[in-house]
RNA sequence: GCCGGAGUGGCGGAAUCGGCAGACGCAGCGGACUUAAACUCCGCGGCCCGCAAGGGCAUCCGGGUUCGAAUCCCGGCUCCGGCACCA
């Protein structure tokens, strides 16, 4: 924390004490208590020992005397500034945002929550820092940010420590958590800590039950009977945690197996269309894509197959299936059913059963890797029944195999073995019969075929399908339908492969789901007034790695709200990215004790105006972010549908070896001694500089030491700008030819064009392009040091230009220099971060020559100096002028004189 | 296999409405400063030939369009991310 207040290592019963205080008014797990800060530093002066005096008296030396001035002028030593700045804004209340009277336009900026784990790593430093330049960068332009953090302080690592050390989950999370609000304080970040939330705070998960309440309530929540993944050695996996084409344990590596299990389910296929629609917010592309393939809408029909009757069938029995290829329904010459599908048992005939029955049993046992693997052979089992083929009255086999799975479509499939691979390879397996009836133009159709063919051609036709022989696929597939639809045996259909989300979890560090299973009145929700459901206080795992609730019998038991019996509590906590679903809502009004979220402030400042985390969410944090806010604003809480207006997605720092940091590879790597050597603006520069934000890439701080030189540059040219370096032989010299008055014009010239250029690069994120251009201002002033013109109005201009454009990354140091000139004016102190941007001065990016590069023959070969006004005839003229282009041309004339871009370039073709 | 993204010096990376390839920085080399070293400062710096002036070759590979291509088009190769029998 960065205001001042007790730290909290609270036992989890103080917490507990606190949730009670919390709930009458008072406080919660947050630490700073109260949140008004009392003890503020009085001292006037933020800067306790200017180097006024040294700068002066070097004003006017000689070059022999600076040969001193290296080791005269005071140091730049980041770790004496940094935190005395860091104390100084927190004192002042600088980030934290007034919400609801300021009358500036709002801004909310969001970074994705860190999960507690306990230790800051390079990689939150590249997460937070640009994003805290980006706050610092809007708040220049007047606006009103809003730019919060908080802890993502569920989940099993904190459970697995505890199982491992004994202790308690809460406690090594808020142990955790205590340790990086410590720690983000030295990023200089401008977190605004008074709105933070932590998601393991009864405060917090009392309204994540709250809010699956009213989906519950809306019919967006339910319980089914499921299989869940299922890992041998750590129990229960989120979808999320099995990993890989392998489909293994995130912890362990162990293949994951599916356990039937009743679960809770949140009803996101509800809005599959509207979740494909991305219209009004502008994401990355890939992201977009992303979703867009993990919901998977395909368009198709349902189609009815009748089962035969024979000695054992009445027959009568209806198969439907789901096709996106109803044109190739002639080819229809078996079925397939999943495994679970529940006719199976009722349509098998008795001399299949044993057969049958083992194949279903095998189906269940076998992990999901043995069964998903595509590179497995085809397997299957007939069940001795016949289905018909609705458009030609055939009898097909119907057969079971797990390449149909249960969960897509209707769990059941009409095999066209010519026109589909898999279906293909189980006919060659099994000796069935393969028909055309798609063919390209020219191919025979009664030829055998040796692959399947796939291709969804224009210029293809159906063959071997009676009266629609002849039309194309497309026109065919309709009128088929169409013409079984008639008779009730076919509609159009659109299938999703999103599956709604299942929020169950058999583990105890998380929000305890509310309902109450009673003998008599079935699925009971707890009563609004009696939320928040709490975790209980002690902990018996035992090891035993199944969820402890199930052995607590206070927790368990509990009288039915309805008739009074006692019944059973459900002991599943809920998904930790229920937590992540909406905790930019309660940043808003983290307090509120009377609901999750306060209509008048959401209304006021979401959507969020920009996001930015890691591309590695794209389909499960961010898919379920957006389902969330629909699902909010349908139960009349929020008026948003989607969450984030404008989404960025950086990449991601990787260890030395390219791998992903964790602790377990060893990789690690701990900015702090980066921090006492460099500095954090060294750092967060040079995080900044390494590349583009979005691309991340392996670790290495090889070259921080050029950033480093960067600012030592900068407070050189602020503390010393009349110092001469002895190593420089043209040191005090203007450049040759250049008169002061052109010097003045250049500097200034220099920079109000960086800042005409940076801003774009801010606001595209590139900030890499935006410190080099910062590096080349500094550079072209410092060719001016100890000249005529250091110190005079232009170079204080372009000064004051370079710092202000550099607070937003280093703002240490800006504010620092920042507040030594205005203590060398004599000016009152204001903080560089409360500065309003500069504007650019029109006249002094304008030049009064141009270079322009001339080519022959798309060859560079000169270059001619011209008025920047020189016209096109006046450029040609100055080109054709050249000895050098003369010498190339050897009497030959151009045939064509390209100016090409308003003469940007100008291009001789000869011959 | 399908879907996305990317291939530029020794290295990180600039330049993508087609118009000076290599900004900025690192490493390297030369020099100044220093008793010396470090720090700092100045300069050089794609590759090849050449004392030089200059010339040739260069943005993963092969074609194409164009006065002109890192950039656009066609075909391939490699790497990274996502999906994984979704009918």
């Amino acid at each position: 924390m960065i205001r001042s207040g007790p730290l909290i290592y609270s036992p989890f019963r103080g917490a507990i004490a606190q949730l009670e205080e919390h709930l009458h008014g008072m406080q919660g797990v947050r630490g700073s208590s109260p949140r008004s800060s009392t003890n503020r530093d009085e001292t006037a002066n933020p800067h306790p020992s200017p180097a006024r005096r040294g700068v002066n008296r070097l004003r006017g030396t000689t070059v022999t005397e600076t040969a001193d001035t290296r080791t005269r002028i005071e140091r730049y030593d980041p770790t004496a500034i940094e935190p005395r700045w860091q104390a100084r804004w927190a004192e002042l209340g600088l980030h934290e945002t007034d919400l609801e009277h300021d009358p500036r336009p709002n801004y909310y900026l969001l970074t994705m929550y860190p999960y507690p784990s306990g230790d800051l790593h390079i990689g939150h430093w590249y997460i937070v820092t640009p994003s805290d330049a980006l706050a610092r960068y809007r708040r220049m332009h007047g606006y009103n940010v809003f730019f919060p953090i908080g802890f993502d302080a569920f989940g099993l690592p904190a459970e697995n420590a505890a199982i491992k050390n004994g202790g308690h989950p809460f406690t090594w999370t808020m142990t955790n958590i205590e340790t990086m609000r410590r720690q983000f304080r030295t990023m200089g970040a401008t977190f605004d800590w008074t709105k933070e939330v932590v998601t393991a705070d009864p405060s917090y998960y009392r309204w994540n039950q709250w809010l699956f309440l009213r989906f519950l309530e809306a019919g967006l929540a339910y319980r089914a009977t499921s299989a869940v993944d299922w890992c041998p050695n750590d129990g229960t996996l989120a979808r999320e945690q099995v990993e890989g084409a392998d489909r293994r344990c995130w912890r362990c590596g162990a293949p994951v197996e599916k356990r039937d299990l009743a679960q809770w389910f949140l009803r996101t296929t509800a809005y599959a269309d509207e979740l494909l629609d991305f219209s009004g917010i502008d994401w990355p592309e890939p992201v977009k894509v992303m979703q867009t393939n993990w919901i998977g809408r395909s368009e198709g029909a349902e189609i009815d197959f009748e089962v035969a009757p024979d000695s054992v069938q009445p027959g009568g029995d209806r198969l439907r299936v789901f096709t996106t290829r109803p044109d190739t329904l002639f080819g229809a010459t078996f079925m397939v059913l999943a495994p679970e599908h529940p006719l199976v048992a009722q349509l098998t005939h008795p001399d299949r059963r044993d057969e049958v029955t083992a194949y279903v049993e095998r189906a269940r046992r076998e992990t999901e890797i043995e069964r998903l693997s595509t590179e497995r052979e085809k397997t299957g089992v007939a069940i001795g029944a016949k289905a018909i083929n609705p458009v030609n009255g055939e009898r097909i086999p119907i057969f079971i195999a797990d390449y149909v799975l249960s969960g897509y479509g209707t769990g059941a499939i009409m095999a066209v073995p010519a026109h589909d691979e898999r279906d293909f390879a189980f006919a060659m397996k099994f000796g069935l019969t393969i028909r055309r009836v798609v063919a390209a133009p020219g191919v025979d159709a009664a030829a055998p075929m040796e692959d399947a063919y796939v291709a969804h051609a224009s210029d293809e036709h159906l063959v071997n399908s009676g009266r629609f022989d002849g039309l194309s696929a497309d026109a065919g597939g309709a009128a088929i339908v169409a013409w079984l639809a008639e008779t009730g045996r076919a509609e159009p259909k659109v299938t999703y492969r999103l599956r709604d989300w299942l929020i169950s979890r058999q583990r105890y560090w998380g929000t305890p789901i509310p309902v109450i299973y009673c003998e008599r009145d079935g699925i009971v929700p707890v009563p609004d007034d009696q939320l928040p459901v709490l975790l209980p206080e002690t902990v018996d795992d035992a090891g035993s790695g199944d969820n402890p609730l199930n052995h607590d019998e206070a927790f368990l038991r509990v009288d039915c709200p309805r008739c009074g019996r006692t019944a059973r509590r459900e002991t599943d906590t809920m998904d930790t990215f229920i937590d992540s679903s909406w905790y930019w809502y309660r940043y808003l009004s983290p307090d509120k004790a009377d609901g999750p979220i306060d209509r008048a402030m959401t209304d006021r400042w979401t959507p969020v105006d920009q996001y930015t985390g890691g591309a590695e969410h794209a389909v499960m944090h961010l898919l379920y972010s957006r389902f969330f806010t629909k699902a909010m604003a349908d139960c009349g809480l929020i008026a948003d549908r989607e969450p984030f207006k404008r989404l960025f997605n950086q990449g991601q720092i990787l260890g030395a070896d390219g791998e992903r940091m964790s602790k377990s590879r060893g990789n690690v790597q701990d900015p702090d001694e980066l921090v006492s050597r460099y500095g954090a603006d060294t750092v967060r520069l040079f995080l900044m500089f390494m590349g583009p934000w979005d691309q991340g890439g392996p670790w290495s701080p090889t070259g921080i030491g050029g950033v480093y030189r960067f600012l030592n540059r900068v407070w050189t040219l602020v503390l010393d700008p009349h110092g001469r370096e002895p190593g420089d032989p043209e040191a005090g010299m203007l450049p040759a030819g250049q008169s002061p008055a052109e010097a003045r014009a250049a500097i200034r010239s220099a920079a109000h064009r960086t800042l005409r250029d940076v801003p774009a690069d801010y606001e595209a994120f590139r900030f890499n392009t935006m410190i080099a251009k910062l590096m080349e201002l500094a550079n072209t002033l410092f060719r001016y040091r100890g000249t005529e013109i250091a110190g005079g109005d232009e170079w204080n201009e372009t000064i004051r230009l370079l710092l202000t454009m550099l607070a937003p990354a280093a703002p240490h140091i800006s504010e620092e220099l920042w507040s030594r000139r205005l203590a060398e004016a004599g000016e009152a102190w204001t903080s560089i971060h409360a500065q309003a941007w500069p504007e650019v001065d029109p006249a002094a990016v304008v030049e009064s020559t141009r270079e322009i590069p001339v080519q022959v023959n798309g060859k560079l070969r000169d270059k001619v100096v011209v008025a920047s006004d020189a016209t096109d005839a006046e450029i040609q003229a100055a080109v054709l002028a050249r000895q050098r282009i003369a010498a190339i041309l050897d009497g030959r004339t151009p045939d064509r004189i390209v100016l090409a871009g308003g003469g940007k370039l100008v291009n001789l073709v000869v011959r």
